[in-house]
RNA sequence: GGGCGUGUAACUCAGCGGUUAGAGUGCCUCCCUUACAAGGAGGAAGUCGGGGGUUCGAGUCCCUCCACGCCCACCA
C-alpha cells in the first residue's frame, strides 16, 4: 500500500521542503554547455530600496515560468538575479533615514560616511529581496546575483564610458535640470510631481524704448515656425526693413505665473504673423528691475497669438519653452538670477540674497510703482513638486554630460592615448537602436510596444546621464579649467605624451570655457598624476539607467576577465565562457520601461558588442487596483504579496499571474481585508485610499482593525488586516484538486505494474483522454512559446478539473475494482498524471515537486506509451510531447455526446427532488433509454449520473441538444407529475420553446438566403442544417412535453 | 493636444469573422457518496458601451460618438 497523502495540500510545508532540495541539488546553477542550447533570461533588477509588491510578483512568476519550462526541454536554462543601486531613490531613503534617526543631512556626513551607510542599507534589502524571490520559488542562479554597483558591473560601466567618451558620443553640454532647492540636488522628472496648485496669473507691460537697432544683427535673423506636422522651419524674414519707428511711450503687455523671473528676462517675444505686435519685432524694450534692454524678438513656437496676450517674455535660464527658444536665438542671452539654495544671486541687482517668493512679491510691488502692473487673477497652476522635499521645483541652467542620440554629423573634439578600442560604428545611436527592432532583430511581444518604442527613439533626445548625487558610479572623468588660452592649447598639445604607456585615457576640450576633460578606462598611476596637476574627478555621479543598461552582458562578466569574487557562495562571471549565453533570450518587463530601460539595452548591447541582447521582449500587464488605478506606495493600494502566498500558498500566488498576464496592458486586482479576528472578508472601498482610514469596523464580528497597506509604523491599538483576493482561490483550489487526483491514484496503485499501451487496443475514454492529454500539451506548448501565460493557466486548469478530473478518474473508478481492467487504467491514470505534472511544473512547481515524489514511491516507471524510469525531480524532468495520431476528433465527439447524456439524467433528477427512490426509478429509466446508443460508454452513463444500477435496454433515441430534455426521461418524470410544480413548469417550457422558435428562425432565414449558401464554407451550411433538424425535433419533443403537463 | 489600451453575467476576465457567447468567484437548490466541502451535481444571471457601415454572416472588421484608464507632450 502506497503512503496515503493527506487529505489536503499543505502550501507551506511544500514550499519549505522543495526549496532546500532544489537549490540542494543545484539544478538552478548553470554552467556554460556546448552541448546544450543557452536560453538565458536577465532578471529586471529590482530596486534595493523595494519591497516585494504585486507587478514584480506578476514580473517575477512569467520569468519563471519560462526559464523552468525551456529547462525541462532541454536548453541549458540561465537566469540572472540582482538588483539595482537605483540612484537617487536609494539615496532618498538612506538620507531621510539618517535625518529621522540622528538628525543629520548628508552634509553633516560626508560623501564618503554616507555612501558608506546606503552599502549597508544595500546589503540589508538586498537579502530581503533575494529572499522573497526565492520564496516565490524564482529558479534563479543564485550564485551569479549581480548588482549594478559591484566591481564587475562597475568594470562595465568604466569601459562603456570610457569608449563613449572617446569616440565622441559622450559630450559635456548645458542642460535645464529640475532643481530641487531644499536638497539641492537636482531631480529626474520621473522624480516630480505636478500638483494643482492655486496660484497667480499677473499681467505686466514693458515700456519700448528707443534704442539703436542692432540692424541686420536682429533684423535679418529668420522666423522660426512650426508647421502643422511638427517640423520647425527657418522662414523668410517677414520684417520691413522700412518699418516705421515707434513713438516713445509705447508699452507691450504680457502675462506671467512666476513674476520673480522677470529678473532674468533676455527677450519678449510674439508670433511673426500677429499683427498687433508686427511692427514691434526688432525694437527694444526695458526690463525695469535691472536696467537691461532687451530685444522683441519673433518666434512662432514659443509664441501663441491665442493665449494671453500674445505676447511672452522669456527668461531661457529658467523655463524649458524659453531655453528652446534661446537656443534658436542665441544673441538674445541667457541669464541665471538664482543660486543654488533657490535665492536671488547678483544677477537679481537689488533682489539678490532674496528668497524667490519674497522675490516675487517685491517684484511685482516695483511694478505697481513704476504703473506698469495691469492685473492679477487667480489661477490654477501645475506645479512641478519635488517626490523627495515635497517642495517646489525651479528649472535651473546646468553643466551635465550627455551621450549624443542624433546622426553622428560632428564629432566632439577629443584626443585618445593607449590602447583605444576601434569603435564599432559612427552611426547615430538612436537610428542604431531603433534599426534593431525595423529589421526584426529585436521583436516585441505583443508587437504593438515597438511602437512606443520607436516613438521615443526617433526623437533623438540626447541622453543626460550626470546625477548631482553622491550614490552610484562617479564619472570617471578629470577635468581642469584653464585661466589663459595660451597655457590651455598648451597643455592640450602635451597632454597625450604625459600618458604612462599602457594607461587609457582619452580627452575632450572645451574651448568655449578653456576647460579640458580626461576619462580614464581605469584608476591607474595616471590619475594620481592628474589629480596632482589639479584636475579634478567629477563630483557627479551616472544615471542609474547607464548601469542597467548593461546589464544584459555587464552580468555575464564582459569585458572580462574574471574579477576576484568576494563572497563564497558566489561564482564570478567569465566573460571568456559566459558569452556564450548573450544575446539573452528574452527579456520580460513591463511597459513604463520601454524607454528608459530597454531600449537603451539594445543602444549599449550594440554599442558594445555589436549584438542585439535579447531577441525578444515580452511586456505583460500593469497589475491595477480594483478601481483600475495603478498601484504606489502613496496610494496605500498596493498589495503584498506575502500576503498572498501566506493565505494561499505561493503556487496559487503565481497560478494567480499566470492567470492575469493577458495582452492588455492593464489588470485589475481587487482585495479585500481580512479580519483578523474573525476572518471575513471586507472588500477594500476607494476611500480607503491614500492610508486615509486608519481603522475600520468589522461587519461581522464588529470589531476594529486597521486596514492593509504600507503603513510606515506599527499600530498599538488594533491589529492591521492582512489582504485576500478571490482570484487567487481559483490557484489555490486547482493545486487542492491536483493534490487529490494524485491521491486518488495512489491510493488504487496496489499491483501497479508498468506497461506499455496501445492506442487501438484501449478502451474509448481512455482514447478520448489521451486525445485530450496530446491536444492540452500541444496547446500549452504553443501558449508558451507565444508568451500567452493566461491561457497557459487556463488549458491546464481545464484539462486537470473539467476533464481528467470530472470525467476519467470516475469513469476510472469502476475499472480499478475489476481485476481484468484494473493494470491498464492504473498506467493509463499513473501515465496521464505523469504527464500532468510536468505540464504544470513550470507554473506551479511546489505541487508539482510534492505529487512527482509521491508518485515516484509507487510508480516510479510510468509514462505513455511506453513507461520510462521517472527523473528524481519533476523540475528536471522531460518537458511532454504527445503523438499527433492520439488527437481524434471522432472520438472526442463521441465522448462529447455521452457527457450531454449524463448532464442531461442528473439535470432531471436535480429539478425534480423527489424521494429518493423515486429518482432512482426515473433516473434508470431515463438511462436505459438513451444509453444503448453508446455501445462501452454506457456503462459508465449509470454511475456518473449517479445511478446505483443500469440495465441496459434497446431503445435508442437521438440524444438531447444542450438545454432540450429527451422525451423518454420526461415521460418518466411527468408520470410523477402530482410532486412536481407544474404551473411552474409549464412557465418554463414556454420560455424554452419560445427560445427555440426564435433561434430556428434565424437559422432558416440563413438557410433560405442564397449567398450564404453560396459563400459560406460547405461544413458551416452543413451544420446549419443539422441544427434546424435536430432543433425542429427538440421543439417537437417539448411541445409533446407541454401537452403532458397539461394533461397531468 | 498626441499615442496606446479598455468597456461582454453582480465582480475579475476569456472569446478576435462562422453552430444556441464561456470560465473563475459570488448568488440559489440539493448532497459531508471511501481523491478532494479548498469538494460533487444542478440552476438563475448577458438587447457583448451607443449609433452607423462592410459582409451571406459581426462581441469579433471599419467609421463615429460616449465613458474609463495608462503613457507622452503642453499650459506665458
Amino acid at each position: 500500500m502506497a503512503t496515503e497523502l493527506p487529505k489536503a495540500y499543505d502550501a507551506k510545508a511544500a514550499q519549505e521542503k522543495w526549496l532546500t532540495f532544489w537549490e540542494e541539488r543545484g539544478y538552478f546553477h548553470s554552467n556554460p554547455d556546448p552541448a546544450k542550447k543557452p536560453f538565458t533570461i536577465v532578471i529586471p533588477p529590482p530596486n534595493v530600496t523595494c519591497a516585494l509588491h504585486m507587478g514584480l510578483a506578476l514580473n517575477h512568476t512569467l520569468q519563471d515560468v519560462l526559464i523552468r519550462w525551456r529547462r525541462m526541454q532541454g536548453f541549458n536554462a540561465l537566469w540572472i538575479p540582482g538588483t539595482d543601486h537605483a540612484g537617487i531613490a536609494t539615496q532618498a531613503v538612506v538620507e531621510r533615514l539618517v535625518f529621522a534617526q540622528e538628525k543629520k543631512t548628508r552634509h553633516d556626513l560626508g560623501r564618503d560616511e554616507l555612501v558608506k551607510r546606503i552599502w549597508a542599507w544595500k546589503d540589508q534589502y538586498e537579502a530581503r529581496i533575494i529572499t522573497q524571490l526565492r520564496e516565490m520559488g524564482a529558479s534563479c542562479d543564485w550564485r551569479r546575483t549581480r548588482f549594478t554597483l559591484d566591481p564587475v558591473c562597475a568594470r562595465a560601466v568604466r569601459e562603456t564610458f570610457f569608449r563613449m567618451f572617446k569616440d565622441g558620443y559622450i559630450y559635456r553640454g548645458k542642460r535645464l535640470v529640475n532643481w530641487d532647492t531644499h536638497l539641492q540636488t537636482s531631480v529626474a522628472d520621473d522624480e516630480t510631481d505636478t500638483v494643482e496648485t492655486k496660484g497667480g496669473f499677473w499681467t505686466f507691460k514693458y515700456q519700448v524704448v528707443e534704442k539703436e537697432y542692432l540692424g541686420d544683427e536682429l533684423f535679418g535673423k529668420p522666423v522660426y515656425e512650426e508647421l502643422p506636422d511638427g517640423t520647425i522651419v527657418k522662414g523668410d524674414t517677414l520684417l520691413d526693413p522700412d518699418a516705421p519707428n515707434l513713438d516713445a511711450t509705447q508699452f507691450i503687455s504680457f502675462s506671467t505665473t512666476r513674476p520673480e523671473t522677470m529678473l532674468g528676462d533676455t527677450a519678449v517675444c510674439v508670433h511673426p504673423n500677429d499683427e498687433r505686435y508686427k511692427h514691434l519685432i526688432g525694437q527694444y524694450v526695458l526690463q525695469p528691475h535691472t536696467g537691461r534692454e532687451i530685444p522683441i524678438i519673433a518666434d512662432g513656437i514659443l509664441a501663441d497669438p491665442k493665449l494671453g496676450t500674445g505676447c511672452v517674455k522669456v527668461t531661457p535660464a529658467h523655463d524649458p519653452n524659453d531655453y528652446a527658444c534661446w537656443q534658436r536665438h542665441p544673441e538674445i542671452g541667457i541669464i541665471n538670477i538664482l543660486n543654488l539654495d533657490g535665492t536671488i544671486n547678483e544677477q537679481g541687482g537689488e533682489y539678490k540674497g532674496l528668497d524667490r517668493t519674497k522675490a516675487r512679491d517685491a517684484v511685482t510691488e516695483k511694478m505697481k510703482e513704476l504703473g506698469l502692473y495691469i492685473d492679477r487673477a487667480d489661477r490654477d497652476i501645475p506645479l512641478k513638486i519635488s517626490d523627495r522635499s515635497k517642495t517646489p521645483i525651479e528649472p535651473l541652467l546646468s553643466d551635465q554630460w550627455f551621450v549624443k542620440m542624433g546622426d553622428f554629423d560632428s564629432a566632439v573634439a577629443c584626443g585618445v592615448a593607449g590602447n583605444a578600442t576601434p569603435q564599432a560604428t559612427k552611426q547615430g545611436l538612436a537610428q542604431m537602436t531603433m534599426d534593431a527592432v525595423t529589421s526584426g532583430r529585436v521583436k516585441f511581444y505583443p508587437d504593438r510596444y515597438a511602437r512606443s518604442y520607436l516613438d521615443w527613439l526617433g526623437e533623438k533626445r540626447d541622453w543626460c546621464i550626470s546625477r548631482q548625487l553622491w550614490w552610484g558610479h562617479r564619472i570617471p572623468v578629470w577635468s581642469k579649467r584653464f585661466t589663459e588660452r595660451g597655457v590651455f592649447n598648451f597643455q592640450r598639445k602635451g597632454l597625450a605624451l604625459m600618458v604612462p604607456a599602457g594607461t587609457d585615457a582619452a580627452f575632450q576640450f572645451q574651448e568655449d570655457t578653456l576647460t579640458i576633460h580626461v576619462a580614464l578606462r581605469a584608476d591607474d598611476t595616471f590619475k594620481a598624476d592628474l589629480e596632482g596637476n589639479g584636475y579634478k574627478q567629477s563630483e557627479d555621479v551616472l544615471d542609474t539607467w547607464f548601469s542597467s543598461a548593461l546589464w544584459p552582458h555587464s552580468t555575464l562578466g564582459w569585458p572580462g576577465p574574471v574579477l576576484p569574487e568576494a563572497r563564497a557562495d558566489r561564482t564570478a562571471p567569465d566573460w571568456e565562457k559566459d558569452q556564450s549565453y548573450y544575446p539573452t533570450s528574452v527579456l520580460v518587463t513591463n511597459r513604463d520601461i520601454i524607454t528608459l530601460w530597454v531600449a537603451r539595452m539594445v543602444l549599449t548591447g550594440l554599442f558594445n558588442l555589436n549584438e542585439i541582447p535579447f531577441s525578444h521582449v515580452y511586456i505583460h500587464p500593469k497589475v491595477m487596483d480594483g478601481f483600475g488605478e495603478g498601484m504606489s506606495k502613496s496610494k496605500g493600494n498596493g498589495v503584498d504579496p506575502l500576503d498572498i502566498i501566506e493565505r494561499y500558498g505561493t503556487d496559487a500566488m503565481r497560478y494567480g499571474m499566470a492567470k492575469l498576464a493577458t495582452e492588455t496592458q492593464d489588470s485589475r486586482l481587487p482585495v479585500s481585508n481580512v479580519c483578523p479576528h474573525c476572518g471575513k472578508e471586507v472588500p477594500v472601498k476607494q476611500e480607503h485610499m491614500y492610508m486615509r482610514t486608519k481603522k475600520l469596523a468589522c461587519p461581522e464580528c464588529k470589531k476594529e482593525f486597521r486596514p492593509g497597506g504600507p503603513w510606515p509604523m506599527e499600530d498599538t491599538e488594533r491589529p492591521t488586516a492582512k489582504q485576500g483576493s478571490d482570484r487567487f482561490e481559483e490557484g489555490r483550489n486547482f493545486a487542492n484538486k491536483l493534490w487529490n487526483a494524485t491521491r486518488f491514484l495512489l491510493m488504487n496503485l496496489d499491483g501497479y505494474t508498468p506497461g506499455a499501451i496501445k492506442l487501438e487496443e484501449l478502451p474509448t475514454e481512455d482514447k478520448w483522454l489521451l486525445s485530450r492529454l496530446a491536444t492540452t500539451t500541444k496547446a500549452v506548448t504553443g501558449a508558451l512559446e507565444g508568451y500567452h501565460f493566461s491561457d497557459v493557466a487556463r488549458l491546464l486548469y481545464d484539462f486537470v478539473w473539467s476533464e481528467f478530473c470530472d470525467w476519467y478518474i470516475e469513469m476510472s473508478k469502476g475499472r480499478l475494482k475489476d481485476a481484468a481492467a484494473r493494470p491498464l487504467a492504473q498506467r493509463v491514470l499513473a501515465g496521464v498524471l505523469d504527464g500532468i505534472l510536468r505540464l504544470v511544473q513550470p507554473v506551479m512547481p511546489f505541487v508539482a515537486e510534492s505529487l512527482w515524489h509521491a508518485l515516484n514511491e509507487t510508480a516510479s516507471e510510468r509514462g505513455l506509451p511506453a513507461p520510462a524510469k521517472a527523473e528524481e525531480s519533476v523540475v528536471i524532468a522531460k518537458w511532454p510531447s504527445y503523438p499527433d495520431a492520439w488527437i481524434s476528433a471522432e472520438v472526442e465527439s463521441r465522448f462529447a455526446r455521452m457527457q450531454d447524456l449524463v448532464k442531461s439524467v442528473r439535470e432531471v433528477r436535480n429539478r425534480y427532488q423527489v424521494d429518493d427512490k423515486t429518482r432512482l426509478d426515473v433516473s434508470v429509466k431515463c438511462a436505459e433509454a438513451v444509453a444503448a446508443d453508446f455501445n462501452a460508454l454506457a456503462t459508465f452513463i449509470g454511475p456518473l449520473a449517479g445511478i446505483a444500477t443500469l440495465t441496459a435496454g434497446p431503445t435508442a433515441t437521438k440524444p438531447k441538444q444542450a438545454g432540450g430534455i429527451v422525451r423518454p426521461e420526461f415521460e418518466a418524470y411527468v408520470s410523477l407529475a402530482g410532486l412536481i410544480d407544474v404551473a411552474a413548469e409549464i412557465k418554463r417550457l414556454e420560455k424554452q420553446i419560445a427560445d427555440k422558435r426564435k433561434s430556428l428562425e434565424g437559422t432558416k432565414a440563413k438557410l433560405s438566403n442564397e449567398k450564404f449558401v453560396a459563400g459560406a464554407p460547405p461544413e458551416v451550411v452543413q451544420l446549419q442544417r443539422d441544427l434546424v433538424v435536430d432543433v425542429e425535433k427538440q421543439i417537437a419533443a417539448m411541445e409533446e412535453n407541454m401537452r403532458d403537463l397539461e394533461s397531468a
